[in-house]
Order: structure tokens, then sequence, then C-alpha cells
DNA sequence: TGATCCCGCCAACGT
DNA sequence: ACGTTGGCGGGATCA
């Protein structure tokens, strides 16, 4: 292969060359210019499309003659001289399109660009690939490229071979809704914070084995498909055409974004994701080509999201040095607020993998792309094979899918939906964005505003008015008032902030709204208390002080945090919030399912009415189910499904989110180490109770959660055999370590200087923690894992690598009860400072 | 150099 | 058989 690729590529070359140089020229002589400039410059949204999709029929031709050149070497050899001898050879290198002009990002944009955000329903926004490949010049390949992450994020759906459909930002809000919240069962927070974890031990820590455990346990522990996931109204599209292996670009590009949903600072690295991505599908095999080649799909996927301003590029340094990371731009998720309305009525029809099948049929028409060969009745198309052994389980025939779903119908069902509730917000957007794009990024680069965050997030935005009658129940405020982390939801304006430190700046984040202000409750961070205003002021403060602060904070995370209060911190107020609310207001409508949550408390975080898990790892929305009602599902029916599945699988996973600081988010400044450790326990374990309870994050922790994480902690610990039957660790995630030896630098410590022997210390007992973590506390208490086979191993998310799945997971094994099994620890993010641009 | 990531071979999949 | 998709990773560029 490789032999012939090199004289491959220089054909190539000089055919890409031609390409570009000709764009929609003619021959040989053809000015590049003209063409190139075109596409290049103004992504001014969606106007010049239609310019270019005008011109596209003779382009195509144009572009015809082009191929058949290229497919003769000399004359493209020709072509090229001719081109660099009419061009000067700055002219000539200009002409060359540069590596970066040919950026999968820039095409990206360029194909952004042909289409509206928020196309309207009525209008077909049907996308040829052929076409677009050639209007836009470029391979198809690369279009596949594209569109495979938009389709993981429901802006195109694909009709028919090469055919898409756009669907635009309309579904963004719920798609990024669903996405946070499988993250959210899949335990991605401790899965990061165990990577990083890892990282950290690596660092000096270089016995093969000890790593090659920790990595087996860590691969073991995920699960490994979820397979797309899909959104109501969405699906059917989706599923319409099958597509192969659902694997990769489009269901990792999900799991991606649901990283960045699920981390507090909504920061992730390239390698972390790689890490995960590949603990997924693939136990272990720490394989550096593997890795490798994740990071490149990574790039790939980051690229689109980045031109969707759904992230964008930044640096984490930590001690290491210098890691490409990226930040998530785009709109905060509430959490499930969309749903409500959606949802509501019915029922999910969630079932175990095993079992689904019926409702799975009802719902799966929309759902799944199941990959089975098989072909169901109606819609061959609809059917997607499972993987090989996974297949048996998950393999989940669509049901047929009618044919007749219409984008066009679709699109009005799903835009009907989420137009009450997002449409203002977007349609503002959108007016806004049409006024002027390029302001918006000129305002956004300067410094975010609230305009920005509104531009950016249009949904995302705080509801300020309770938009959907339909939620009544829904109160906007909820989030707030409950005290549940509207900061990290909240959008933030970034201020930069000329750092002296290192000379890097350091960007504070601002609510725009003072009322945001309230988010500010964080029990571990003394910051926090500080109202924007004053973080505002902050910029002013020098670095020390900054330092100072940090200390502070981890002080006060010492002394205040107990892992419970970690765990109830951020994440599970909030999910909490959002059920307890929700509930209210979906009572009258479900309460089926309401009566399923009251039988497993644990369910109630991940209880989205919106979404339901399937072991398989698809989510099906209510709404979905709604269809599934028409296939003939009785609502009982569904809801016993649905009981069934929440049992399962959602549990303890939302409740087990560790905490990090919320205030990260709100502020970050490198010198903030924020470290909170996090114990992952089971949220069962803990009893779910206290955060549940809690209504408010704030007052969470302090008293009761405490005690039920220290106990946990002591039990995994002593399990492990890290202490004595008899010793008892405080609850103070920081103290554990303590044991070894002082802690406090886990915590934080001034971003530049970590005590590098403190660092080792805590180094090797985390390494201790971990191994034992991984291998005892993990593997602890467990319930033989079912047989499903194949599948099994895939759903389970932690899995312990021995086999039984300790985990909080969605084993669809478990009889529901959840065991104490994990009793992993949290790492403290080493974040130290991120640097954008 | 390491970070990026373009490019296109070629294998699954459809049809 | 042939066209569509898209996994994958070599190796070119960029910083």
């Amino acid at each position: 292969r490789s032999v012939l690729k090199t004289p491959l590529k220089q054909a190539a070359t000089s055919h890409s060359v031609l390409t570009e140089l000709q764009p929609d020229c003619q021959p040989l002589t053809t000015p590049p210019k003209p063409k190139e400039t075109l596409p290049a410059d103004p992504w001014t949204p969606t106007s010049n499309l239609k310019m270019l999709i005008s011109a596209a029929s003779p382009e195509i031709r144009s572009r015809e003659q082009r191929k058949e050149l290229s497919d003769n070497p000399s004359e493209v050899l020709q072509a090229k001289h001719c081109l660099q001898e009419h061009l000067s050879g700055d002219e000539y290198e200009k002409s060359q399109p540069s590596r970066k002009e040919k950026s999968l990002g820039l095409l990206c944009h360029k194909f952004l660009a042909r289409y509206p955000d928020y196309p309207s329903t009525a209008e077909n926004n049907y996308i040829c690939l052929d076409e677009v490949a050639e209007e836009l010049n470029v391979e198809r390949r690369r279009i596949y490229d594209i569109v495979n992450v938009l389709e993981s994020l429901h802006m195109v759906s694909r009709l028919a071979k090469n055919r898409y459909t756009w669907h635009g930002r309309h579904n963004l809000s719920k798609t990024l809704q669903a996405l946070k919240k499988v993250g959210e069962e899949n335990k991605y927070t401790q899965q990061i914070q165990m990577i990083k974890k890892r990282e950290y031990e690596h660092e000096f820590d270089f016995d093969g084995e000890r790593n090659e455990e920790m990595a087996r346990s860590f691969g073991s522990s995920e699960h490994s498909e979820m397979s797309f996931v899909e959104l109501p109204g969405m699906e059917f599209r989706a599923a319409s055409v099958n597509s192969r292996k659902d694997k990769s670009l489009r269901v990792m590009s999900q799991k991606f974004v649901m990283l960045f949903l699920v981390s507090t600072p909504q920061i992730v690295s390239l390698e972390v994701a790689a890490k995960i991505l590949i603990g997924e599908d693939q136990l272990e095999d720490l394989d550096k080509s593997k890795f490798k080649t994740k990071i490149r799909r990574l790039y790939d996927i980051a690229n689109v999201l980045s031109s969707l301003e759904l992230i964008k590029k930044v640096h984490v340094t930590e001690e290491r040095g210098r890691k490409p990371a990226f930040k998530w731009t785009g709109p905060e998720v509430l959490p499930n607020i969309q749903g409500t309305k959606l949802e509501t009525t019915s029922t999910t029809s969630p079932r175990p993998i095993s079992e689904s099948i019926p409702s799975k049929e009802q719902c799966s028409k929309n759902l799944f792309p199941s990959r089975g060969k098989q072909n169901f009745t109606r819609h061959p198309s609809l059917i997607k094979l499972v993987k090989s052994i996974e297949n048996d389980r998950r393999k989940i025939q669509s049901a047929p899918t009618s044919p007749v779903k219409i984008s066009a119908s679709t699109d009005q069902n799903v835009s009907a939906f989420t137009s009450k509730m997002a449409q203002v917000p977007v349609i503002a957007k959108h007016q806004l964005e049409g006024q002027s794009k390029k302001a918006k990024e000129m305002k956004m680069k300067l410094s975010g505003s609230a305009l920005d965050c509104n531009l950016s997030s249009p949904e995302a935005v705080p509801k300020p008015q309770p938009p959907r009658p339909a939620a009544p129940a829904e109160q906007p405020a909820l989030p707030q008032p409950l005290g549940v982390c509207p900061p990290s939801h909240s959008p933030v304006s970034p201020v930069i902030l000329p750092q002296t430190h290192s000379g890097v700046s350091y960007a504070i984040y601002l609510h725009p709204s003072p009322a945001h202000t309230v988010t500010t409750y964080s029990p571990s961070f003394m910051l926090q208390p500080l109202p924007r205003a004053n973080l505002t002021g902050m910029k002013s403060i020098n670095s020390k002080v900054v330092n100072k602060i940090t200390t502070e904070e981890g002080d006060n995370q010492i002394a205040t945090d107990d892992p419970t209060k970690c765990l109830t911190a951020k994440e599970r107020p909030n999910i909490k919030s959002e059920t307890s609310s929700q509930r209210c207001l979906k009572r009258s409508q479900a309460l089926q399912e309401s009566n399923l949550i009251k039988r497993c408390r644990s369910d109630e975080e991940s209880l989205d009415t919106s979404l339901t898990f399937f072991p398989s790892g698809y989510l099906i929305p209510l709404t979905q189910c709604t269809h599934g009602n028409k296939a003939g599902f009785s609502d009982e029916e569904k809801a016993g499904i649905c009981s069934l599945q929440h049992t399962t699988y959602s549990s303890p996973i939302a409740g087990v989110i560790p905490m990090t600081a919320p205030e990260l988010k709100a502020v970050n400044i490198p010198a903030f180490h924020i470290t909170p450790l996090n114990i992952m326990l089971s949220p069962t374990s803990i009893a779910a109770a206290p955060v549940l309870s809690g209504s408010s994050l704030n007052s969470s922790n302090t008293s009761s959660a405490p005690n039920p994480s220290s106990s946990v902690l002591n039990f995994t610990l002593q399990h492990v055999g890290l202490i004595p039957t008899g010793v008892q660790v405080p609850a103070n995630p920081v103290l554990q370590h303590v044991p070894v030896s002082s802690q406090p630098e886990n915590v934080s410590h001034s971003s530049e200087n970590l005590n590098l022997q403190e660092e080792k210390v805590s180094k090797n007992i985390w390494r201790l923690l971990d191994r034992a973590g991984l291998s005892g506390g993990y593997s602890a208490p467990c319930v033989p894992k079912e047989p499903q086979g194949p599948q099994a191993a895939t759903e389970n998310f932690f899995r312990t690598p021995g086999g039984p799945n300790t985990g909080p997971s969605l084993s669809a094994n478990s009889d529901g009860t959840n065991r104490i099994s994990q009793g992993a620890l949290y790492i403290p993010q080493r974040k130290l400072e991120v640097s954008e641009d």
C-alpha cells in the first residue's frame, strides 16, 4: 500500500492542485483565483449559498472536465506547469491551496454557509452529497466527514442514498440534552476522572503492570457501545437509511459532545476523549496506533464542531505541558427542560435489552438505526445490523418506519415540539444572526457578551419567561431557585484577563445576567460566594491573590466537602431538581412514571421522561414512544417497560456524578487548581437521599451527606485492603489521601508550583487507591453478570475486568439493586490553566 | 518536533 | 458488479 501510495499521492496532488486552480473553469488556463476566493471568503451565512447553488450545474460540468484531465497525468502536469509559468512564484504559491485552505473546518464552514441555521420547516432542505461535493470542490469523502458529525447532532438526517435532509439547529438543544443525559448515564464524568487519575499516576509510575491493570479495569468499565442517540422526530429519518457500522464518526461525535456536556469545566482534552472513546469499544488495548487514530478522528470531529461554534480549541496546561483540548462554547444544556413537553405523555418504552423487542419495535422505527441485516418488512432501509455479538442483544429491528416519514412532516413535528420552547429564543437568535453574523463574531471575539451568549446558544438561554404553557410546572426559574447549578448551565461571558503570570491570558467567565450570580453557590469554593462583579474585579487581582484564593478554596473544600457533597453538588442537584420539577409537572402526564420513580429512587435522576435509555444504548424519546403507541402498545405496557428500564439502567449514574467546582466554569483561572476530589459512590449506596432530598445543592452536603459517603469510602478502602478494617477515613475526599500524606496539595496548589514531592506522594496514594478502587472496589460485591452475552459487555459501563459489572451500570442483569461496589476515587483534576487560542 | 489533519485506499454495504 | 459510505492510518503541513 505504501508503495503505491507514494505514486498515487503525487498524482493526487497534482490533481488537487488542478482542481483547486480551476474551480469552475475550463481546462488548463483558467486562473484559479476566481473560484478559490469565492468559497473561501465570506462564510456569510446562507446568503451566498444560493449563488453557489445556482452556479452548481455549470460547475459540475467543469468538474467533470477536470476529472478527465486529472486522469491524464501528463496533462495535469502540464497544466500545473502552465500555471506556474503564468503565475509568479508567489502567486503560484497562493494559488496553491495551503493545507489550511483545505481544512475540514473551512470546508465545513462552507458547507454550513449553504444552509440556514434554522430552516423553515416548509422548505425542503435536502442535501445532495454529490452536489455539495461538487460545489465545494471536494471529494465526497470529505463531505461525509462533515455530514456524519452533523448527523450526530441531528442537524441533518439521511433521507436516502446520497441525500440528506437539513434540519439546522432546530433540534440542537434537544439533541444536546439527550446527549448530556446519556453522557451522565454513562458516567462519563467518572471516566474522565479516572483517566486523569491514571495519567497522574503515570507520571511517576512506570510500572507497566499497574498501568495495564488500570487500563484494563478502566476499559472494562465502560460500556462499549452506546449507539447513536436518536431524537424524537428525527428517528425515522435517521433510521431510514441505515448506515453501516454506526460506530464511528457519528457515534464518536456524540460521545465527544457528551464529554463536554458532562464535564464541569466544559473542557475536554483530546487525549482524555480519545481514551474514553477507545475504552468504550475496545477494552484496554492501549494500542498506541489506535490511540493515534482516535485522535485523528477527534480532530475531524472537532473541526466540524468548531465550525458549528460548539467548541473551540484551547490548550490545557498541566504539569506535563500543554495539551490540546477543546472547550464547549455551545449552548448550555439545560437539564431537561425540553423534555417536558415532548415527553410527557407517555411513556417511554424502555426495555431491557433482552426483552425489549416489542417496545423496541414501536420505538424502533424511530430509533434505531439498527444494524441488523434483516430487513424488516417495510423498510429495508431502516434496518440496521447490530454488530456481530452485540447484535443479538442489541439488534433491534426497527419496525418499519412508515416509509412515509417525509422530512417535511417530520420536521414539522419536530418543530412543533421544539418551537414552543425554543422557538422564541431561536428566532431571536436567528434574527440577530441574520442581521450580522460577522458582527456577532466580532463581538464574540472581543469578549463574550450577553448578546453572544444569546446568539450562540439561543436554546440554552435561560428562559427568562416561561415559554411554554405546556410545562407549567416547570418554572422557568426552577433551576436557579433550587440552587441547582445554574452556574454551569447558564451561559457565561468570558472576559479576558491579562494575566500576569505566565503571560497567558486567562479568562473569567461572567454570567451575563446578574441574576445568575446566584449560581455562585458552591460549597466547595470560597470564590463562589463572590458576586460576579467581584469576579470581574479579580482581573486586577494579581496572581498571588488568585493563588491564595485557590488555596482557600482548597481549604474550604477540605473542610466542607465531603464526598457526598461532591456528588451532590453540581450535577446531582440539577438532576434532581429537574427530576423533581419535572415530575411535578409531568405528574399528570405520567403517573406511571412517577410510580416507577418511586420504585427506584436511583432512577429519579436519570428519569428523564423524555428519554429512555436502552440497553443497547439507544435513547428513546418519549415522543417516540408516542409513536410507539400508534404501533399499538398500550400505555401500560409501555409503562411497564419503562419501569423496567429505569430500574435496570438508569439508576446510579446520575447520582454518581462527581462534583467539580462549578465555579471553575465561572472562573477560569489558571491559578485555580480546581481539584475537588471526587469519590464515586454509587448513588444507591449513598442513599441518594441527601442529594435527592436536598433540592438545593447548597444545602446539601453539610450534614447528612458526609456520613454515607465516608462509610462507603471506608468500606471500599477496607475492602481493598488499603486500610485496616478498623480504620476510618474521613469522608472528606481530600483527607482520604491524607492517610498517607497531607493531601492538601491535591486539592489545591498554586497553579504554577505544585509541590512535586507532594504530588508524588499523592500520586502514590492515588495509585494505591486506584488500584484498590479499581480492582477491589470495583469488583467487589458483584453480582454475577448476566450472561447476556456479547452485549453484556457492551452495556455495562463499569464492568470490572473480571467481569461482573459492578458499576453503577446499566447492566440489565442487575436486579435493580445497586451495590456499593464502586468505590472509585476521583483524582483531582489537574488542569491548571486553559489558554484559549 | 509535536500537533494537526489531508488524502485517498479499500473494505463494508447497498442496490 | 457497481456505487455509496466511511474506517483508517500514512505521511504531509503547520506551529
